[in-house]
DNA sequence: TGCTAATATTTAACATGTTAATTAAGTTGG
DNA sequence: CCAACTTAATTAACATGTTAAATATTAGCA
């Protein structure tokens, strides 16, 4: 390991380094795997998020929001797995651009209850039509059964690793 | 949608929203799970970046270039599935540490080769007993087959979406 | 009642993700 | 040979991920 010198070392894994079991190859570990899983699901939908400007995560917002109706902040950060931190400065960049509105729970002044304009609403219902036909775009091409049968070991491993 | 007022809506998904179709339940979409699952996976490694005050990205890198030997800063974004962006500021990171060290390649002066230092190299064996038996649990509560199932699912899926 | 512990959210600080621009070095065709 | 194009890496700017601390409010209990 660690050619002295500056050449292209051999093609590709020089000789198989400290490793000699099963996970020699790094870069296929299940969390890379999922990495990789995972863009490539979201770079489908990128053209809603190019045509409407938000982020990835500031549409599972607005989507959630409005599919769901009022929920409070925490409710949001779970159903979205997005932390609260980072849930609270997305917020702040919805509600300014009136996407958003957040008000205090009159019951428990602790929680923030979240909750999607008619411009979110309106946004969100004309993108879902495309949105949808996406997904069972991809449903179709990976097949129905594939793609139910990857939901359930997803939620089962979680289940697992919990 | 919208209640008026500030009390908590009724329990859960207020009659169903804007949406009437299978992906009603929005905070289980495909993305979302794989977020799920790809957080699960990656804390179960979590001691290891605590003990050596790394984080998982950190990890990626040093694992990947301890592993496979020199490479470019470019074969190891494709590897790990990390931006060059993002790897530029990793890498002086972990150079700054003496955990990794950069220089031209001589036959083409546009690439960085990459190597890691003695020092990674014993922190990173020495941590793979850990992890390597942290996986193979993983496997054996899962299930070795399901999770390779998984895995084909994935890289397919991948395939599929590319 | 009043003090303490728990909960919901926000803020702060720093690392990473993402897109676009920049820099440097190689490649190509006239 | 050289101007135009391509490629590899870095930098810049802004959004998000992550951990810890701060704030405000509620719950529990002596």
């Amino acid at each position: 390991m660690n050619n002295s010198d500056s050449k292209r070392p051999p093609p590709a894994v020089p000789d198989k380094g400290v490793f000699s079991h099963g996970l020699n190859d790094f870069s296929h570990t299940l969390p890379i795997r999922l990495l990789r899983a995972r863009h490539a699901a979201v770079s489908q939908f990128q053209p809603i998020f190019r045509k409407y400007n938000v982020t990835e995560q500031q549409w599972r917002v607005l989507r959630m929001v409005t599919s769901a109706g009022d929920m409070t902040a925490g409710e949001l950060s779970q159903a979205i797995f997005i932390s609260m931190p980072s849930l609270s400065r997305i917020m702040q960049s919805l509600e300014a651009r009136n996407l958003i509105r957040r008000r205090a729970n009159e019951d428990d002044l602790r929680q923030t209850m979240v909750s999607s304009t008619l411009a979110a609403q309106a946004m969100v219902a004309e993108a879902a039509i495309w949105s949808d036909t996406r997904y069972s775009n991809i449903a179709q091409w990976f097949g129905k059964e594939r793609l139910e049968q990857l939901q359930t070991l997803l939620d089962d491993l979680v289940q697992t690793l919990d």
